[in-house]
DNA sequence: ATATTATTTTAGGCTTGTCTAAAATAATAT
DNA sequence: ATATTATTTTAGACAAGCCTAAAATAATAT
């Protein structure tokens, strides 16, 4: 059996590996699960032994297939949930949150069917993201440009296109990275270039740069 | 806060309260919780401290308001996820109890909220049970004397009307005690006794037993 | 190349909820 | 009234999951 923690950790490590592309760090998920690092190699080392990660000493994590296949089904009933929330219990997209959190962990397989069949087998929750079908299977999430979207726009940072190190280098500044969220404030139609704000901070970028920084749809 | 743990035991203490007058006995809570003695006395202590019960020791224990609220609170979320499950998810009723153990420790008020008003408000749960409201009040259960029964209902002791030591020693030997279920197999319509079966085993009560029997309808 | 800094791991400890075995107390039978 | 039996409590231990402080390792800057 596995415990409400190690489903919580799974769950954040694959949120993490799917932001960056690297190995998730002790330290990283330490924030992610507001818990300090110790902990977390605690947990690490458990996770292993069941091999859900692998893990190298020193250099993170990474799940296994197994890991996986629990992660998502975490997730798909975790937006399985929130689906029903908005949908039939009229909540509003933002108080569904830490209801699912709790929600996600109840396990029946059977309620999870009946509940999916209930929602009419959505295929994304009410933030838009995929809901993962019964063997794990996830749509991709929809990248798009920066450079497509439009003033006001708000969206997660996915991937960065060009491996280019100076471009990587200027980003990482910046604070650009995957899973940060940027906003888009002004965009200049003549050249393509853009103002953004990426944790509170204001930013130019060139249409080159802002052509290689994905984002969700 | 309230550990997922306690809130089980307030659950048990308050059912195990209900099905016999007097204070709930370590030993019944033990094999009511699937545990052992040693555990249950150790819960006690808690429980008692956070005041939710009052424990005399050796002699077991009752519930306080504040108990009784908590435990009531959980009975009430427990009987309208079980409504939920099987008025909107067609589960069957037999079905539901596993699933809803688990729901029931959903924290979340307005959830709750939202969900009596979807269900319309239900008054009873699929097993007939009532459902307590948001003040933690709960309508008595009906109780009928078993006399009343046709052959083939399956009902559980309630309570037994005449206090004569005699009848009670009697009852208890043949095991029909508060809270076990009895089932009807045939009835005299002439002199109005019955065979029944309680524990597996059958029985003949005569007419004046069975009044004195009180079940819940 | 080495010293400093940052990250990660180890060591040892705490709480919750469980257990077994032994001791204490209550109930019962003679 | 006392001995036997049943119940309950205490004592001591363990796993899970967390913590702090110290040690080990890796990354970075000079």
């Amino acid at each position: 059996m596995i415990s409400l923690a190690e489903e919580n950790y799974l769950k954040s490590i694959y949120h993490l590996s799917q932001a960056g592309s690297k190995s998730v760090l002790t330290n990283e998920l330490a924030e992610a699960m507001n818990t300090k690092a110790a902990s977390v190699t605690d947990m690490i080392k458990k996770l292993s032994t069941k091999e859900f990660i692998s893990y190298e000493k020193y250099y993170g994590v990474n799940l296994t297939a197994k890991g996986k296949t629990v992660a998502l089904s975490v997730i798909r009933k975790h937006r399985l949930w929130e689906t029903f929330l908005v949908e039939k219990l009229a909540f509003s997209w933002d108080e569904v949150h830490e209801v699912a959190e709790q929600l996600e962990h109840i396990q029946s397989k059977r309620l999870i069917e009946k509940l999916d069949e209930y929602l009419g087998f959505p295929k994304v929750d009410p933030h838009g993201d995929p809901i993962p079908d019964t063997k794990g299977k996830i749509k991709a999430l929809q990248q798009v440009m920066l450079a497509t979207l439009k003033p006001g726009a708000d969206s997660i940072i996915v991937a960065v296109k060009d491996s280019d190190s100076q471009l990587l280098k200027y980003l990482d500044k910046i604070g650009a990275r995957p899973g940060k969220t940027i906003k888009v404030i002004e965009r200049e139609e003549y050249d393509g270039s853009m103002e953004v704000s990426i944790n509170n901070q204001r930013f130019f970028l060139s249409k080159e740069v802002s052509e290689n920084i994905l984002v969700n749809a």
